[in-house]
DNA sequence: TTAATATACTTCAGTGATGAAGTATATTGC
DNA sequence: GCAATATACTTCATCACTGAAGTATATTAA
């Protein structure tokens, strides 16, 4: 019966995946950037210094796909990056205005979005998804 | 206060990132396709008929994917498609014997997978999850 | 019946991920 | 102090998804 076995595994990708592309477009049309980017720069706002191995770390990706993603933000002018003073071979990074003033406008949506699941879940629902997530996502190390 | 905000989301995605990236290595290396593709072919396995339209709707992709996937799979000798008497644009979607015996194959990773989740997860945040997963899918429409 | 619209699929250019292999700098152990 | 190893990042080829635009067939309505 492979359908019950995959039944959890597949719920999660379907759910995340459409809740993406859902997510994806509207911030594009407010903010210009995708959700993965408004993580990626959530993350650098909130912490006093981020270089890029960290960030893979944190977001759960390889150090290529973090590559890759600084130099769209440093395209984008969201971001520059610094030599880290204590270790020559990392890259510490920063939002430049443009990427606060993005971080800042992805909120509205980003709330938005929030509260609509909010409703449809409920907070104890919600509370359970997330600790099952930290779970997973602590297990795969 | 956007970390707040971005939890659910981002635990969700990242949860289902790492998960994906884990069950990927394993099936691939067992039964030489990702879980996206497992996931295709199990529905295809499991209905009568299956267009490509359908397929898309039940695992919520574009139609582009599905086209591009069906076309990875005829590669593979995995389905093969014929047209559909009652609707000369639809294609239907059947499974060779080298697709059935993939699904097959991945099974033993799958049931793996499922059990490791089983057990770090408990039987009722599972069921709670899967709920929630469904509830955001179907919003989704 | 035929024009307008809808549906099933395809093509294309762009984005963003992977893993393997490479460069440069740091750290560790003798 | 230096060789061996580890770490931070980059490059490359490949994969899989998106949305927009296109083709072919079906359905609907006048």
């Amino acid at each position: 019966m492979p359908a019950k076995k995959l039944r959890f595994y597949s719920r999660l990708q379907i759910a995340a995946h459409v809740l993406k592309k859902q997510s994806d477009r509207r911030l594009l049309e407010v903010a210009g950037v995708t959700t993965a980017q408004i993580s990626a720069l959530a993350i650098i706002a909130s912490e006093e210094t981020t270089t890029q191995s960290k960030l893979a770390t944190e977001l759960g990706l390889n150090d290529s796909a973090i590559t890759a993603m600084v130099r769209r933000f440093i395209d984008l002018k969201m971001i520059e990056r610094l030599r880290d003073d204590s270790d020559g071979r990392a890259w510490l990074l920063k939002l430049t205005e443009l990427g606060s003033d993005t971080v800042e406008k992805a909120n509205a949506t980003t709330n938005d979005t929030s509260a609509k699941i909010d409703e449809l879940l409920g907070e104890k629902t919600i509370a359970t998804v997330v600790a099952a997530m930290e779970l997973i996502i602590n297990e795969a190390d």
